[in-house]
DNA sequence: TATTCTGTACCGACTGGTCAGTATAGCCCG
DNA sequence: CGGGCTATACTGACCAGTCGGTACAGAATA
């Protein structure tokens, strides 16, 4: 918060921990806090509440992390992690199926997210990038990290369809990747702010529909 | 904040001022929150961050508004009426004009804006609906409204261009529009995570290149 | 014309509570 | 018995909001 904040990275994740205990510890306060970082923002969420909803002590979180920095760092790279692992690879991983049917899978996989948890909450990324871009150079640079290997991932996906003749030769595949992660990104804010998901369904066809702009 | 909040709104402002005296203090008391909370969030910017800006004592600052959430309320409507009356209204006054010329110089007008603040910043709605939605309902129905009549706007001009003939008629106006302000929404906070103006300067590219889908 | 009254506008010290972070201890287990 | 782990009390800074009081205008009084 407001820290004066390196330009360099200094992701440090503490003592990595030793034993199976410490790891089950250090994995309940990364929970907790994912969950109310995800719907209260960083900065309104107090250690004291992810204190309170992991049923960790005070001493034992600074045993884990040098500062609630430090655990705004180790959330965001689990963000990652889970992002890539179980959000883009899954998706995109077959190299031979249809990649405008892997988008349009993709697309509906976001909306049905959004769907679960009724719009609240919205994008992790999104928000913490909205949150934090001006304020937290170090989280800034992080979360844009995400991003970039996000519209890669659509990216590939579009230049495999150029290459297997589905997709016109004339897209400009990072434009158009990035194109679509923001306006993913749009319609899950404007379904969190509307509370309404038919939002994000509308925001999805036309996604859909702006891909048959480059369908051969 | 985390106030119960009334889901009826309540943004009665306050005894109006009396003199211009008393307009003045107040209208440094909002220039000042607008400025810090476009940056810092609503909930990271403290009252005394705006005391401190616009050298107005505590004391004073309760004169004016009845707390921190009355302020709130004031800076969404502030907020409002700014993008109705100096965005919205000007770039779609003209009902005879080319509504997809109107459109392109609206996307270039925010693309500028971003431009001039070297994407520092963002949106001040997109920002305030991000932090605000989940945790304060009486915020999350004014920036929802907002965002209502913006969509409304934009499917305002394309059912206008429907009607002289330069649209087609099987495109979903409301469905259109709404995608669009998605887009310039997610846009501009790719560009507040990367600080890069290209990134906002490809979407509008390639938010022209949607609306030829509809174009006659 | 001098005096008092009234309401707007303003001031900064203070309160109770919360914040991130620290100090210091003791437990449990190999 | 030593190191991994946990607990609690504490510190000082900061938070929103309150309070008693002041400065000064113009109108009323006399």
């Amino acid at each position: 918060m407001a820290s004066a904040s390196p330009v360099v990275s200094e992701s440090k994740t503490q003592p990595e921990t030793k034993s199976q205990k410490g790891a089950a510890t250090r994995d309940q306060i990364l929970n907790a806090a994912s969950r109310l970082i995800h719907v209260q923002g960083y900065q309104s969420t107090s250690l004291d509440d992810v204190l309170r909803e992991s049923g960790v002590g005070k001493g034992n979180f600074y045993y884990y992390f040098k500062s609630k920095e430090d655990l705004g760092y180790a959330i965001i790279d689990r963000i990652r992690r889970a992002f890539i692992e179980r959000g883009l690879g899954p998706a995109f991983a077959d190299a031979d199926a249809d990649p405008v049917g892997q988008l349009h899978a993709f697309f509906d996989r976001v909306l049905d997210s959004q769907r679960q948890r009724n719009c609240v909450g919205g994008c992790a990324m999104g928000n913490l990038a909205s949150e934090l871009s001006d304020v937290h150079e170090g989280f800034r640079q992080q979360l844009a990290g995400i991003f970039d290997v996000y519209r890669d991932h659509l990216a590939d996906a579009i230049r495999r369809g150029q290459r297997s003749g589905r997709l016109r030769w004339d897209a400009d595949a990072a434009r158009v990747a990035q194109f679509l992660v923001a306006g993913l990104e749009g319609a899950i804010l404007l379904g969190k702010v509307t509370r309404d998901i038919t939002v994000i369904e509308r925001c999805v066809e036309e996604l859909k529909e702006h891909l048959t702009l480059y369908r051969i």
